[in-house]
DNA sequence: AATGAATGAGGCTTCATTCAT
DNA sequence: GATGAATGAAGCCTCATTCAT
């Protein structure tokens, strides 16, 4: 990722935060330092802070937008007619090529390391993307594709964290895009059956 | 918690531990300080450093306690001759019990923040764990019980990280005792008939 | 030493390396702490780090510009056509001038107390002073001067050695500039005769 | 170095010196901790505190031990009647032989580390030593050998130098023992002409 | 005599942040 | 808009020393 040449102010701070995205997804909250994004970005410390009042506004900054992203892209990939089990699939592949990172990894960790005690405020954070899942679950129960007594709520939080977990595959051996593609397949196969009629 | 008057080494250095994983548990590996623990502890920094020979070290020993623990309650849990599917639900609830924060939650995070590369080393921490896992499946196709055609590796890994991601349950708003229960349980119940013959 | 008002990052960074030069040429390396160069700068710890990695890079950086300036101070005052013998006394006094403390004094100290076990790196560090010697030497051989039997790597070590060695006059009650400035001169007279033909 | 095994507490403290000596002339007096001393001796901290009022009481008795040794040795080898020059050579070659470290190079650093500021309380450590060099010149005036005009203090001050200065001659690639035998008989060769009538 | 657990001061370094230019 | 020098709190760790046993 390299620095956008016709520089305007808009331009620099998107590049901060792409950038920086990409740290805090690897290395988490309190791990990455201002220093990190500075020497990444090429830029100077002041700049960063020209653009962001601080650490957290940056960091937040960078959680909404992989948050509007992913939704943005569920909203394209999904909106032709299919049934609810094809949208987890896709719902699944979109995770994985997301690599949906630091919503769920590192959300938990900078709010513990910053004190916060306002649990409400993290799940705001990712609302949206969590009820993708409840939107599939009640589309496929309307559809008579899944059982009509499950819980949606309940299932939503067990299939969003089931999914999430999953960008710990590298951890576990899935080094290749295909591994990797593959888990995220066969995690849906395993949990239909449960779900389905 | 509070610190132990018959002052023997053991005790002490149990007592550190013990203090420090309730600490990890809950900040992280970054974000816990070693001041932290000495706060907590009312020990000195000067003690900790004897029993401990660096805040990387005493991480590994509470994380290491942790897992030994759980394989200990586990060996004594599922003694009993029982079918795979029900000791799934016992294991579901024994992590629910033990509350495994550390293990998959801030393992990650410990490695990233300390700069390691050497992914073998992050599953050798929770392998034993991880194995238990495992040899359920195994012994559920053996018995019958579930799908010949089972990869058990992969699936193994799926398990685990879908129950181990329920540690966020508290941030999903499950604060209660029995509506952990009830989660950890559901996720068994949907995850069994993927698994079933 | 007071801190220069017009403040400019080059002139801090030289600010820093004069202090700490005269810290670590009084204390050596172990027992000069960065605090002692804080309190002595009236800066910041932060600012100094901002303007060395660390400790040992500060040090190194004062070795170094010590040692350029002894070179220096040579190259100008050795320039006009003389007899070896002369030089010997010219590099002597420039010697007690400059108090070159550091070199060999702390160096060793340094080496040892960072663990270092690579010798070629510590020579590297005085090599240039060291030259000098030896050029002398062979300038005398060449002219007649000087014995041609001469070993000039020996005796450039044992020459080096005697006149940086009497940077410790101080402790044998050498305490007047004129009283240095004799014992310097005595050394040449000593060891001339053993080089004369 | 083992630990006398019919232990008795003089051993155990001389056992203590003897060990501190080689790690107090290896590493200096601030870079030396009582840990290291710990380690190597495989006593405990008690019993090193137990023979030692603290750090800087073993130090002057390692220094103390070292210097007499050296006196003794001197006394034995020089007994003999010889001409002052040959005293000379056996000189340099007894501080050669007993790599008479920590008296030159360590005592300095000591001082200052410790912010002593009394030099004559430096002198009288090794004063008993640095009147050997004295006495050769003594005699070697009386008997016609030397310069009757040699100023027998600044000469000692620096001979006494020049040949504790060659501890270094390890950094300048002097590593065999015959190495260094030579250097230092070179060291009295080439100041010999210059004593001399 | 000997031990080793405990202490707290102080050492090196990193960090988020500010601000004059 | 952008820079980078400066700051001081806080983080990790080592050290000499004490003391109950």
């Amino acid at each position: 990722m390299s620095r956008p040449t016709g520089v305007n102010s808009e331009d620099t701070k998107q590049f901060i935060v792409d950038v920086a995205t990409k740290i805090f997804e690897h290395k988490g909250y309190s791990a990455t330092s201002m220093a990190n994004i500075k020497d990444e970005t090429n830029l100077s410390k002041g700049t960063i802070y020209y653009h962001f009042k601080n650490k957290e506004e940056l960091y937040l900054h960078c959680i909404q937008q992989v948050s509007n992203e992913f939704i943005r892209n569920w909203d394209i990939t999904s909106q032709t007619e299919q049934s609810a089990e094809k949208k987890l699939y896709i719902w699944a592949n979109l995770n994985n090529i997301m690599l949906q990172k630091p919503i769920m990894n590192t959300i938990q960790e900078y709010f513990v390391s910053t004190n916060k005690h306002n649990y409400d405020a993290v799940l705001e954070l990712y609302e949206p993307e969590f009820q993708i899942v409840g939107r599939i679950l009640e589309e496929g129960i309307n559809r008579g594709e899944f059982k009509e007594d499950l819980h949606i709520e309940d299932v939503s939080v067990l299939l969003y964290n089931f999914i999430t977990s999953l960008e710990n595959a590298e951890l576990f051996g899935y080094h290749s895009s295909q591994e990797k593609k593959n888990l995220y397949k066969l995690a849906i196969d395993l949990i239909v059956p449960g779900l389905k009629k």
